[in-house]
DNA sequence: CACTTGACGTGCC
DNA sequence: GGGCACGCCAAGT
């Protein structure tokens, strides 16, 4: 399944990325696991590419270290964003996901 | 304990 | 059509 599923894959993640709440973070290997895939690579990839920034909140998605992570238009405004919706990031840009992490 | 290297999977050049 | 790059993760050194 390499064609056929094509842009399918960051359809899902899309789709998944909407129904975390606010407030509420997950990391990309949640979302490639609850994908049932294993390239979490190609999840962050694929919205960095062409993401609909104003569509879907890929600021709520962090590494599973519990760092914030990069963003597309610039790390900086991920954490802003993610402080606006009452997460709390650290000064290092880690976040803590005992707390805030979502579950599917 | 901190850093380095290998690796799943996808999208674009 | 093939290869490369990436918002990573995990294990090894």
């Amino acid at each position: 399944m390499k064609h056929e599923s094509s842009r399918s894959f960051e359809q899902d993640c899309y789709k998944l990325l909407l129904k975390i709440p606010e407030g509420k973070v997950t990391t990309y290997k949640e979302i490639a696991h609850a994908l049932g895939e294993k390239g979490y690579r190609a999840v962050g990839r694929a919205m960095n590419r062409n993401p609909n920034l104003i569509d879907v909140p890929c600021h709520r998605v962090v590494k599973s270290n519990g760092e914030v992570g990069g963003y597309a238009t610039g790390s900086c405004r991920k954490l802003e964003l993610l402080r606006q919706e009452g997460v709390y990031v650290s000064e290092d840009g880690q976040v803590d996901l005992s707390k805030y992490r979502y579950v599917f």
